[in-house]
RNA sequence: GGCGCGGUGGUGGAAUUGGUAGACACGCUAGUCUUAGGAACUAGUGCCGCAAGGUGUGAGAGUUCGAGUCUCUCCCGCGCCACCA
């Protein structure tokens, strides 16, 4: 008997489908399409491990089960060669990146054949390749044409490390997202594509996208749109204005000062005689900070005075102009309106530097009802200095309006002040006798509920208070017996209390009392001249409405994301068709002389003076302008890497095209991707920019689709045995080829990859439980083995029809299984299956101690290989063509099956006692309820649980099972 | 702090509309066979218990004949964002 080999076997088949030209896709309109396609990897590090591995598995898997389907499948690779990844790599090798591609490149379709995925090589790009990379030049120039592309010198993200500007996006926390290097600032003259005008595009078509919350998630908070309203601030004596963004344009009356970012331009004009030599101290000294620290949270706020003053446009009043580095200059205005009373890190600030804090907000909580009793009322906190404890009532469970952890709180009496009613009431309450007014709240809290004592709506309204305790003297409370118990008096330490409170206002006046924070949500406007009553919700429409008459505000939309930066003062990287000329200024290359082709040089190095290694190349760099004819220079910086990935899923339609960069009807005919297979580290990087391109692309009509990606599935990382990450500092890196070097062959490397739980969870490799995927194949291989030995010797067999009926429901049940788990991309629960199944298919061939009748195990042997082929394709072939078959394997329809198979005669009947399984029967399927109950009954089992009662009731769930309660 | 995703044996993980919790695999235990090898095969394996039985899906409550699954409260872990006005 042969021996199960993928050693031998699985180059075999590699070559014989390369040949035969298997996975070629063709546009043929008979057949639904679908574009399965992967991340095209960088070929940067020396070689993929089982981690990149996974990815390509679940896509071929995908790929080969539509295709066994019936559909056109587009599967293309290809490589995400020039940029940044590439030519460090070849940098740290010391070698030139065209050689570094040509290397890694060859290394990787070597790796990626001997797993034996399904690509269609004749459509293989590479973009760095003059053919490819012509056609980002051409997407440059649509940009540049349609305004889209334009030039401005700015202070930028500078990687001193990699020597190159880097986008917004690719900073991750204050850090280069390759090298990991902090990075820092510099003004550059740079390219940015205007990727902030479809930011409102980017974000609302999201919705409709099947792709992962998270991811999604991520983009929106990226783009991150807030909606409010821009203000102008006159400065005092001067024909100055501040604009400042705001989302609470309802707190302006609360405006009590003005911040500036240190670097906006207004400082220097505004900055009176005697505070400039602070405010040019404070400058300096925010300069001398890098952004990873300014960025911290939790640094104390520092500012100085400018000495100038703005007019608040709401009411004239006159608010002193900060400047301090917690207001960002790159984000809104650069300028905010400090509202203190209502915003934690004005509050913070003013706290710090004696600025007055006006609240113009009040908290309410509950809903109205309409028939409120009016009740002026305290609510109180009393502390113990001590153990940092306060006293919190607990009136039991909280329910819909009432319940709950409490404040102390009560009615303010006629004859009484707010202090007065509330030291009675802590008395009244709690029995504690002696303790001090602390803090009382300057502003008044609304609460809304019912009373559960006084049985009917209330409404009641006051102030905050706070009191230490100064001894724990304690005299009787004043309750009846009644009220005694329907609270208790706790002690809670100080930190935990406001997220437990279950009364906004109690919680609200908590946290100004004692936590020392403002109140930031919403509520009823007081102190806002005509405003006052209303809520603050509708405050905030008609104060931006007002105002915008007198054109002093307008409500805006405001984003996070800036455009995206794409000048790389690199070597490796498609240059930038533009020619600089003294009389026309920057000229596109005509679109017939592209490429502009990246030229030879000696050393590629950067330079790290700002200047990308083309400025070196006298012959590149000097030529005449297409415009005027006269002599001018060509842009030397590259373009982002990101460029040329942010379109290469278009060009995979129409690979050889040396006239557009794609047919518009090719593009029409796979487009979308129908399934983009990768990790989740692109998700505001590659996502962004290529939905961005796509939507110019399809602004200008070269395409019918404005969403490239239709479905994405982010596969979780497959982590090293020790649960780290695999990486070469770690000496955990798991290749495939050593595996198949081991002799355990591609074809369990994937059915592990799948097996080793839900594709989009991470997953430490176990080199044991490849060591079980192995054994399943290897018992499949010898149950067919042993199957045709039987075969060949000629036996007379004898068909035996039971046999033959439980072979044929066993395999189109696991036909059903496979099929649906695969339509649901639950890989590893289809491989359980089939294993499931070939563990049945030896207890079936030990029970009649061989293969009879053997037609039957003809089927269900064939049919088992068919149901490996997505996984295990070289094994799925060749037991396959062993089973006598001359065409390929993956050629071949998907079985499919007979429902009528899947209804089993009899079933397993569950019998309860009071919900507890007490037995099991077996029944025919369709027996009726009265059958099944007395049969149940007469269990000996069931009738020991009855203790001869007959049940109060019996539920039966037909098929499944009969529950006794008694 | 905000948003998103999770929590099931020794381990990775299974469980249609609520209906036998732990499929499948690893590991472990015992056995068979053998050129005694980290092979193959057979049986067992949530926990407590000799057993009958009890108990069990992060914790607590609720709905239900019945809850891993639904509702509420809380705890823990991971990811992303965060002085963004």
């Amino acid at each position: 008997m042969r021996r199960y080999n993928p050693k031998e076997l699985e180059p075999k088949w590699q070559k014989k489908w390369e040949e035969q030209q298997l996975y070629a896709a063709y546009e043929n309109p008979d057949k639904p399409k679908r574009y399965v396609l992967e991340y095209f990897p960088y070929p940067s590090g020396s070689a993929m491990h089982v981690g990149h591995v996974r990815n390509y598995t679940i896509g071929d898997a995908i790929a080969r089960f539509y295709r066994m389907r019936g559909h056109n499948v587009l599967h293309p690779m290809g490589w995400d060669a020039f940029g940044l990844p590439a030519e460090n790599y070849a940098i740290k090798n010391n070698i030139s990146p065209h050689q570094a591609i040509e290397e890694n490149t060859t290394r990787f379709k070597h790796q990626l054949t001997q797993m034996g995925f399904s690509y269609d090589w004749d459509r293989e790009i590479n973009s760095s390749d003059p053919t490819y990379y012509k056609w980002t030049q051409w997407m440059f120039l649509l940009l540049f044409k349609k305004g889209l592309a334009y030039q401005k010198e700015s202070l930028q993200w500078w990687c001193e490390t990699d020597k190159t500007v880097l986008a917004n996006e690719q900073v991750e926390a204050g850090k280069c997202w390759r090298c990991g290097n902090e990075v820092t600032k510099k003004s550059l003259n740079q390219w940015f594509f205007k990727i902030t005008d479809y930011a409102d595009r980017l974000i609302d078509d999201l919705e409709g996208l099947d792709w992962s919350e998270s991811i999604k998630s991520m983009q929106r908070n990226w783009i991150g749109r807030s909606h409010g309203a821009e203000i102008s601030f006159p400065v005092q004596d001067s024909d100055e204005v501040i604009d400042v963004f705001t989302t609470r344009p309802d707190t302006l009356f609360g405006a009590t000062f003005m911040v500036l970012a240190p670097e906006h331009p207004l400082v220097k004009k505004l900055t009176t005689r005697d505070q400039k030599s602070n405010v040019d101290a404070y400058i300096k000294q925010a300069q001398a900070k890098s952004d990873v620290e300014r960025q911290d949270t939790d640094r104390e706020k520092t500012g100085v005075f400018t000495g100038a003053f703005a007019i608040n446009p709401i009411n004239d009043e006159p608010i002193p102009i900060w400047i301090a580095d917690y207001v960002v200059y790159g984000y809104g205005t650069g300028a905010i309106m400090a509202v203190p009373g209502h915003d934690e890190r004005d509050f913070a600030f003013a706290k710090k530097f004696d600025i007055p804090v006006r609240f113009v907000i009040e908290p309410t909580y509950g809903e109205k009802q309409g028939d409120e009793t009016f009740k002026k009322s305290v609510f109180v906190v009393v502390r113990n200095p001590k153990d940092n404890t306060v006293i919190v009532l607990d009136w039991g469970p909280r329910q819909e309006r009432h319940g709950g952890n409490m404040l102390i709180g009560g009615g303010v009496e006629d004859s009484e002040d707010y202090v007065t009613a509330a030291k009675r009431e802590i008395a009244e309450e709690t029995g504690y006798t002696n303790f001090k007014l602390v803090k009382e709240s300057e502003f008044l809290g609304h609460g809304y509920f019912y009373s559960n004592t006084k049985h009917k709506n209330m409404q009641v309204s006051g102030r905050g208070l706070l009191f230490d305790l100064v001894d724990d003297t304690r005299g009787d409370t004043a309750l009846d017996e009644g009220e005694k118990e329907k609270f208790k008096v706790t002690w809670q330490p100080i930190d935990k209390v406001a997220s437990e409170l279950d009364d906004g206002i109690h919680e609200a006046m908590y946290r100004y009392l004692v936590l020392d924070e403002p109140y930031t949500g919403e509520g009823v406007m007081v102190n806002s001249g005509e405003y006052d009553g209303k809520s603050s919700e509708q405050a905030r429409e008609q104060i931006v409405s007002g105002l915008e008459k007198k054109k002093i505000a307008k409500s805006k939309l405001q984003y996070k994301i800036r455009d995206w930066l794409i000048s790389r003062q690199r070597y490796w990287g498609a240059p930038i068709p533009i020619i600089h000329c003294g009389s026309c200024g920057p000229v596109p290359v005509p679109e017939d002389q592209l490429p502009v082709k990246l030229p030879e040089v000696e050393t590629y190095q950067p330079t790290g003076d700002g200047k990308s290694p083309l400025a070196r190349v006298s012959s590149f760099l000097k030529t005449d302008c297409p415009g005027c004819d006269g002599p001018a220079e060509r842009e030397t910086d590259t373009m982002d890497g990101f460029a040329c990935s942010s379109w290469y899923f278009l060009r995979f339609a129409d690979p050889h095209n040396d006239d557009q960069p794609f047919d518009p009807s090719m593009a029409k005919f796979w487009l979308p991707v129908d399934d983009y297979i990768g990790g989740a580290e692109h998700a505001v990087m590659h996502l962004l920019y290529a939905r961005m391109w796509t939507k110019v692309l399809y602004d200008e009509g070269y395409i019918s689709f404005d969403e490239p990606f239709k479905a994405l599935r982010n596969q979780g990382m497959i982590l090293a045995p020790d649960g780290r990450k695999m990486s070469k500092s770690w000496d955990n890196v798991i290749a495939p080829d050593d595996l198949i070097d081991k002799g355990y062959g591609a074809d369990s490397i994937r059915l592990m990859e799948l097996f080793i739980g839900p594709w989009d969870q991470s997953a430490s490799w176990s080199i044991e439980g490849l060591g079980g995927v192995y054994r399943f194949l290897q018992r499949t291989w010898t149950l067919t083995q042993e199957y045709l030995a039987s075969k060949k010797s000629d036996e007379e067999v004898h068909a035996a029809a039971e046999t033959k009926e439980s072979l044929q429901r066993l395999l189109h049940k696991t036909i059903h299984k496979v099929s649906e788990d695969l339509q649901n991309m639950s890989f590893n629960t289809a491989i359980a299956a089939m294993m499931e199944y070939v563990n049945q298919l030896y207890k079936l061939k030990a029970a009649q101690s061989g293969f009879v009748p053997t037609d039957a195990w003809q089927e269900t042997l064939s049919t088992l290989a068919k149901l490996l082929a997505p996984f295990a394709p070289h094994i799925a072939e060749e037991l396959w063509q062993e089973l006598g078959n001359e065409a390929s394997i993956h050629l071949e329809a998907w079985p499919s099956y007979d429902p009528k198979l899947l209804v089993e005669d009899t079933v397993t009947i569950v019998v309860q006692v009071n919900g507890k399984v007490r037995a099991n029967i077996d029944a025919s399927a369709d027996a009726n309820k009265q059958d099944i109950i007395e049969q149940a009954k007469t269990h000996e089992r069931v009738q020991a649980h009855l203790e001869g009662k007959e049940p109060k009731k019996t539920v039966v769930v037909p098929g499944r099972l009969v529950n006794f309660v008694i």
